[in-house]
Parts: structure tokens; C-alpha cells; sequence
DNA sequence: CTCCGTTATTTTTTATAAAAAATAACGCTA
DNA sequence: TAGCGTTATTTTTTATAAAAAATAACGGAG
């Protein structure tokens, strides 16, 4: 049996650069998770600087830090995410899931009847 | 003044590859304008041989021609939209207006207070 | 049969994005 | 002071995507 015809959706947040997306998000959520970027980087298949750059870039475009990080000390340092940061990622997280349903619901409206192969 | 946050969103129909995108939507548009795929390429800045690709990927996803394409003759041949192909213009189109629509107003109720710099 | 302007297809080149690598800095520990 | 494991940053290399180029085929007109 073939697969069958379906709709991937993407939302991304831009000013004059990319700002947030699905790609920086999970980031963040792996960053959460482990406390350190070269982990999270690591744990997504990502180079760390790819990783260390999208950061930079979204919180430039965003106006404030995603992410608080230190270098040095006891354990080499790490990175960990600020409360606003955090609050991003919920409201983008909300807001994905909830477009993701509402744009189901039209996909099936106009191509529910699509034959499968 | 600077520029204010806003969203874009894609929606890409796959299979096992892409099928269906923003990109191509604008291809056909332009090849339904000029009955030529050169000349739509050349429109959008786009190498003859990407958009004819993006053709043939699609319909081999898709399982049905979006093109009918003959080449020779008195003015050297040219690509018209089939009628499946117009339909499927035209779903998508409306599918991306509607959801589009709805994400905007999403969009408002997540990120609508955000400060504009 | 030759010319024309298109589509068809493959090959080569270029541009872009990502990864990898290398180096520095940081600040705590011992 | 040396070592550790991280972040910071730049440079180099690699991979991917797109463009460009080249060639063939098509089929009607002259």
C-alpha cells in the first residue's frame, strides 16, 4: 500500500531574519532537558556552532535572551533557559498545536477525498 | 520605526517527496499565463531545468499530470495546465487562503501584544 | 532538408548551507 | 598553575541545492 497524500505544515516567526521556528524550538527543548548546548546540539545531529548561531540570531531578531549561558567553572559551564525564553516556547508551542488542528480539519475539507496510491 | 514581528507559514503536500508547494503553485501560474515552461521559468528567476524537476517530481507524487507538454512545431511546442492540474491549483489556493486566515487570527491571540523594537 | 522554439535530459559548474575543525576564553578545582 | 568542560568565534572543509550549459528530440513551416 502507498502513502498517502498528507500536509505538512510549518510556522516560522521573522522580523528582518528567521526569528523562531520549529527547528530552534526544539532546541531549546533539549537545551532545557540537558542544561548545555554542545549536548543539545549533539543529541539533535546539529553542529554545535549551527546551533550556537540560530540562538544568536533569534535572540537578536527577538530583542531579548532566549538562553543564559556561562563558560568556565565547576562543571565547564551551560546554558539554561530564561523565564522569557520560556514563555516563547509555550506560546509558540500553544500556538503550533493549535494552527496544526485547525489546518487539519481544511485539509480534509478540500483534499479528504484524495485516493490513497 | 522597526519592523514588527510577524508569521509566515508554508504548507507543502508530500507523499514519499514533496508534491505539492508555494513554489510550484507560482510555477503553473505562470506557465497558465504563458503556455511555456521556459518562459515561466525565465519569469521567475528559476533555471528551466529546476522547474522542469519541480514538474516532474510533483506528478509522479501526485499520480496524475499537472502539464500536458509537447514540444516541436510551429512555435516550437509549449506546456499547458491539465484540468487536474487547474483543480489542484485551485484547492490549494483556497486551502491556503482559508488557513492562512485562521492562523492570522491565531497569530493575534498568541503574539498579538508583542512590542514593535 | 533546414530552421525555429520549445521540451527532455544529462553533465558541469557555481552558490549556498551545514558541518567540522581549530583556537580562545571562562572560571572553578585541586 | 594545570586541567576540565563548557561557551565563543573564526576558518576550513564538506555536502547539498541550484544554476548553467550542452545536446538531443520534436514536428510543423518554408
Amino acid at each position: 500500500m502507498q502513502q498517502k497524500l498528507y500536509c505538512k505544515m510549518t510556522l516560522r516567526l521573522w522580523k528582518e531574519e528567521k526569528a523562531f521556528g520549529p527547528g530552534l524550538l526544539c532546541l531549546l527543548q533539549w537545551i532545557e532537558q540537558y542544561g548545555s548546548m554542545q549536548k543539545a546540539a549533539s543529541q539533535m545531529g546539529l553542529a554545535y556552532s549551527k546551533a550556537w548561531k540560530m540562538i544568536k540570531t533569534a535572540e537578536k531578531e527577538l530583542g531579548f535572551a532566549l538562553t543564559e549561558r556561562t563558560s568556565g567553572g565547576k562543571n565547564g559551564g551551560g546554558s539554561r533557559i530564561t523565564p522569557q525564553g520560556k514563555e516563547m516556547m509555550q506560546k509558540y508551542i500553544a500556538f503550533s498545536k493549535e494552527a496544526q488542528m485547525q489546518v487539519n480539519v481544511l485539509y480534509q475539507k478540500y483534499f479528504g477525498n484524495e485516493v490513497e496510491g
